[in-house]
DNA sequence: ACCTGAACACCGTTCAAGT
DNA sequence: ACCTGAACACCGTTCAAGT
């Protein structure tokens, strides 16, 4: 993230020099620090430099999508999955987990793969590929279709909760007596947080393990869809 | 959305006015129109007047998701749905979708949703609502705790499409020329959408209903956990 | 050709001043 | 008390000028 400060155009400025430090600055500082002068900093440069690379921010976070992508199809080929004519369910289940591997490393990506409006190719060349998984597990290419939507962006890794990724793993005394508060007005929840608490006594508050659940409710699109298409 | 053009003070601003005026201006324009000298316009009334009632823009847009969720109340209660003790699902469902019909609205709402970090408490009151729902289904606590994160999103009627919604119905010949160019990068893809363009000639490209699509996969994880709670 | 500095049109927001 | 105008610190971006 520091990159190469002070070396000015020791190395030159490149399209792909740019966007690989836009996602290194997004990595150290959250994507509301990748500004086009925070950017030139970071290069060691003048923020209007860029221009000559990329025609303006929208097209930097295009490219940081491609960037993203090429390191998602990296660790897809690095997974050993079974061939989808075997085991489609493990072979795109593996691939998804390893996509979510790499966002788990960029936590801000799935924010910014969401306010592009015109799908990068990279992201159409992997639904690709899992469509061409999905056929060689023996779907019609009309159950294909309901998959790709039913996943959504699950196929790629990420979904949109409600809560925030909450960790107050602390559990500490005010939490539980603001739960108590708002057990008033939230009498279900407040009971479900305390049963599973109850049954799990580790978590105390932090209840939710979001790797877990993010495997359940992909585990039950991907077993429902292996309902519909032996059914 | 014009709102009361010239009124000036004549109705006094509230924190309540200030909120529905937000929201008129992102239903009129979008969300990337609706700042702070934009509002204040539309109110008929200097920018910085907007601070006597709100904090900043970030309370501004807390309490725009209020404003969408007590739609979204609104609608519910309209709703006919059955007693979750008797069907749980249709409740659920016919739920899910009358607050889906809301952010259909407002298209700009779930990218709003998105961005709070802080769950507003309306949708937690929600979320509460969604959980008795379940128990009165006959769902152990652990099960709900499990639904909640299978659904994200969707349970507030929502998801993350990997492609936008692709309003391309006209199937023109310069896009079939196009889907031919593309064949040799993403044959898979290209040969699910002409297959299913064949088996529904009356949607040429316009292949996605977006509602049939998002009812898929509603189902799919409403008849998941069905299968669970009973298993 | 690539990079730069000053400038422009926007933001959200602060502050002192009006009534 | 509520509203205002000018100003400040940021944005992304244009343009003419440097080398």
């Amino acid at each position: 993230m520091v990159a190469d400060r002070g070396a000015g155009p020791q190395v030159p400025l490149s399209r792909e020099r740019v966007l690989r430090a836009a996602v290194g600055v997004a990595d150290a500082g959250g994507i509301e620090s990748l500004t086009m002068r925070n950017l030139a900093v970071a290069l060691g440069v003048e923020a209007m430099s860029l221009y000559h690379h990329v025609a303006n921010k929208e097209a930097i976070l295009d490219g940081v999508v491609d960037v993203i992508m090429s390191e998602i199809d990296e660790a897809v080929q690095r997974t050993e999955a079974p061939p989808a004519e075997d085991d489609w369910k493990t072979a795109l289940r593996m691939r998804i987990l390893a996509a979510r591997e790499v966002l788990l490393r960029h936590p801000w990506a799935p924010g910014v793969f969401e306010t592009r409006t015109t799908t990068s190719l990279a992201v159409v060349r992997y639904l690709d590929a899992v469509v061409g998984l999905l056929r060689a597990g023996g779907f019609s290419y009309d159950l294909v279709h309901h998959a790709l939507h039913a996943l959504g962006s699950r196929a790629l890794g990420f979904t949109q909760e409600l809560f925030e990724p909450d960790s107050n793993g602390g559990g500490d005394g005010a939490a539980t007596e603001m739960l108590e508060q708002l057990a008033g007005e939230f009498p279900y929840l407040v009971e479900m947080m305390s049963e599973i608490a109850h049954d799990d006594p580790d978590s105390t508050l932090g209840w939710c393990d979001d790797q877990v659940e993010f495997e359940f409710g992909l585990d039950l699109i991907l077993d429902g869809l292996e309902g519909l298409r032996t059914g």
